[in-house]
DNA sequence: TCGGGCATCGGGGCAGACCCTGAAATCCCG
DNA sequence: CGGGATTTCAGGGTCTGCCCCGATGCCCGA
C-alpha cells in the first residue's frame, strides 16, 4: 500500500463461510478495504453494479449450481462493460475455467486456493489486476502451455476413434475391444495411439494415459 | 461469551493459509482468544502440550501425508492424557474419521468446512467440546446410520486402499501414486492388487481391470 | 502369547499396452 | 491425377502393470 494512495475497495464472494472470513481477513490485514462480503455470484454482481468496488475476488463454484458461477458473474461483468479487476479462486486446477477467465479481457487473475500460502500472494494478486494485469497461478499456466489448443478435445476425433474410446470407457482390453469391433488388436492399437494424441495425453512415468483418456470420455458426457 | 468468565483458549491447525485465517478471525470475532495458528498437526501438538489452550480446531488432511494427520493427533492428545476439546473440520464427510474422532471420548467435535456456513456454528461447536460434549455434523450423523456395512464393494477396502484408488482415478501410474503417497512401487502394485481382489475384478483378456476399478470408483460417488 | 489384519517392500517373470516403422486400400477434393 | 484423411493391419521392441512368492513390523483382540 503506498502512502497517500487510498485503499483498494474489494468485494469478496464465497459460499464457504469460513474461507470467505479469510479471504477478507488476509485483504484487510494487507490494506485493502473489504467493502462486501457474500456468497454468490449474483450478490456480488449487484454490489459491483452499485459501484465503490475495484476488484472483485471470486470463487468458482457457488449457488445456485455449483459449477463456474464465478467465471460467469466475470464474463457478464465484462459483457455489461465493467472494468473491475476481478481474482478468481478455484480448489481445482481446470485449464478450461482459466482460459474463459483469460479471455474475458484485462485485469483478470486465476489462483488456486490451496497455492495461496502467504497472504502477500493474495493481496499482490488483487493489486495486479486492479491495475489491469493479469495473474494465473504458475501450475495452471503449465497445464494450459501443455494442452493443444483448440475446441473440445474429443471433437478431433474421428467416428472410429471415438467408438474405440468408448469401448475402453467401458473397461474392454484392446483384444476385447478388436472383438467388439470386428477389429485387429493391431488396429486398435493404432487407434489408441491416435486418441491419445489427439487428446493431448502426453507420456509421462507419473501419468496412466489411458484412465486419463477414459476420464476425458467420461468427462464430456 | 458469559461477562465474567475468562475467553476460550484456542489454537488453530490447517495448512490452507486462507482457512486458517477465516477460522481464526471467525473464532477471534466470536469473543474467544486464538492463541496459536500453525499448519501442521505436530506443531498444534507442542503448543498444547505447553499448555494455555483450551481447545484446539483441527483440519483432518495435512502435512505429511495429506491423510488422517489431524485425527492422529487427536489421538496423540488422548493417549498423553490431554483433556482439551479438540474440533475436527473436514472436506468431505467420512464416517471413517468421524468414527474414529468419537472414539476418542469426550470433548471431541466432527464438522464439515463447507456446512459451517455461520459463524456462530463454529464458535458453538468450540465452545461444546470444551465443555466435555460432543459435535458431530448432522450429515455426517446420518451417514453413519444409513450406511449399510459391507454392503458398498468400497466399503470393503482399507483406508489406505481407497487413497491409492483415488489416485488412480485421477490417472496416475504407479510411480505417480508412489510419489504422491510416499510409498514405494511395490507397495502401490499390492494396494492396487488388493483392490482388485476386493472389488471382485476377475482377470479376463477381454477386459481392462484397472479402468474397471477406476469406473467403480466413479460410479459410488 | 498368538494369530489376523494392515501396511510396507523386494526379486523375478509374464503379458498387454504402447509405439515405431512399414504397408495397402478407399474416398474425397483441389 | 495427386495428396490428405481415414481405416486397416503386420513385425518388432520396450516398458509398465500385474502377480507370485517371500519377508518384516505394528496393532489389537481372543
Amino acid at each position: 500500500m503506498q502512502p497517500g494512495r487510498p485503499a483498494l475497495r474489494v468485494a469478496v464472494a464465497d459460499d464457504a463461510m469460513l474461507l470467505r472470513e479469510g479471504i477478507g481477513k488476509v485483504l484487510a490485514d494487507g490494506g485493502l478495504e473489504v467493502v462486501a462480503s457474500v456468497s454468490s455470484g449474483e450478490e456480488l454482481a449487484d454490489v459491483v453494479e452499485k459501484g465503490a468496488v475495484d476488484v472483485a475476488v471470486l470463487d468458482i463454484r457457488m449457488p445456485p449450481h455449483f459449477r463456474d458461477e464465478g467465471i460467469l458473474a466475470l464474463e457478464r461483468l465484462r459483457e455489461s462493460g465493467s472494468q473491475v479487476g476481478v481474482l478468481l479462486l478455484s480448489m481445482y486446477a481446470t485449464p478450461e475455467y482459466a482460459m474463459r477467465a483469460l479471455a474475458a479481457g484485462a485485469g483478470t487473475g486465476y489462483l488456486l486456493k490451496e497455492r495461496v500460502s502467504e497472504p502477500r500472494t493474495l493481496v499482490a494478486a488483487v493489486e495486479t489486476v486492479s491495475g489491469g494485469g493479469s495473474v494465473v497461478d504458475p501450475e495452471v499456466v503449465a497445464q494450459l502451455i501443455q494442452r493443444p489448443r483448440g475446441d473440445e478435445p474429443l471433437s478431433r476425433l474421428t467416428e472410429r476413434e471415438l467408438s474405440v474410446l468408448e469401448c475402453m470407457a467401458q473397461g474392454n482390453s484392446n483384444a476385447g475391444i478388436s472383438r467388439q469391433l470386428f477389429l485387429g488388436v493391431k488396429t486398435v492399437e493404432t487407434h489408441v495411439g491416435n486418441i491419445m494424441q489427439k487428446l493431448g495425453l502426453k507420456d509421462s512415468p507419473d501419468n496412466h494415459r489411458r484412465v486419463l483418456a477414459v476420464l476425458a470420455y467420461l468427462g464430456s458426457r
